[in-house]
DNA sequence: TGACAAAGTTAGGCATACCTAACTATATTA
DNA sequence: TAATATAGTTAGGTATGCCTAACTTTGTCA
């Protein structure tokens, strides 16, 4: 395993990680501005952040130039965003929140998971898609369940 | 509602105040020592964090005598030992992960997870448990689906 | 190509949340 | 009741993570 296991990071610079990862992904590039935009945050803030990546060896960054992630960075990237994605899919689509909840907690969620918790979610996702395909609706079936409690109260 | 919800506490807090809440219900009294040995800091940073508490109207200090909790900080506190204890269910019970891994995680969870999500799965806590009752058993069912998939990797 | 706008950096400041070491108050007990 | 141990506080320091304002670099286009 020569992944990212090794460097642990800050929940801040796990959105710094993902908004990189992300804006690569969508746009190839990785703006300073961009990522300040996206996470809300000043563009003195991510050059801040950008250097302390680069100073944990998962961002390749030379000042006034783009920046893009090492191996570590992206594999470090890659798993964030998959806790994210697994959460995100697991409230909606399991617990029947609504899309911008569900993936406003999956932000904050993403960094107190680990991969235990995480691969145990995967799973039950995966169980209930399969409860559909074998005649049951595990879904539909709870929904009914929560709006007959709530009636109840 | 006259509870806690206008006060915006930091994670750090709420773990202050989530100890103050579990000593002051096992042994009725909250020392600074025990609260600084529950958390793993150092009796000063006790003595920080019951100032900005009881500054934020949440805990009723004097220096050098027993904390208590106010009835904003009570009510806080119990929310937050509410949304652990379901978290912590919720992992063990229906996902089947080992009790600590599940304590450490809704430790850290408690923090980052809303009302709407928790109390949905309070709510699928029930469903599976409600499952059991009639006839299905939803969390053996999870645990033998796990099982297939870990074999079929 | 030179002026201007946009992007990025630097400097300095603030809040949070921790620490250790030294001090003070309280409790214990000889 | 005086010495001593324990609990709690204060002072001062560090790291993180954010901000604004001023500056520098880069890109654009007249």
């Amino acid at each position: 395993m020569a992944t990212a296991k090794n460097v642990n990071l800050s929940a801040s610079l796990e959105d710094y990680l993902e908004a990189i990862y992300n804006l690569a992904n969508e746009s190839n590039i990785a703006r300073s501005k961009d990522i300040a935009n996206l996470l809300g945050v000043s563009r003195a803030s991510v050059t801040g952040a950008l250097r302390v990546l680069k100073k944990k060896g998962m961002a390749n960054y030379k000042p006034y130039d783009y920046v893009t992630l090492t191996e570590s960075g992206q594999s470090a990237a890659a798993e964030i965003a998959r806790k994210h994605d697994i959460l995100k899919s697991f409230f909606i689509d399991v617990l029947g929140v609504e899309a911008d909840v569900a993936q406003q907690a999956a932000c904050k969620a993403e960094h107190s998971l680990g991969i235990g918790i995480i691969s145990k979610l995967l799973c039950f996702i995966e169980f209930v898609n399969q409860s559909g395909k074998n005649g049951f609706d595990l879904s539909a079936d709870f929904q009914k369940f929560c709006k007959s409690k709530k009636k109840k109260l």
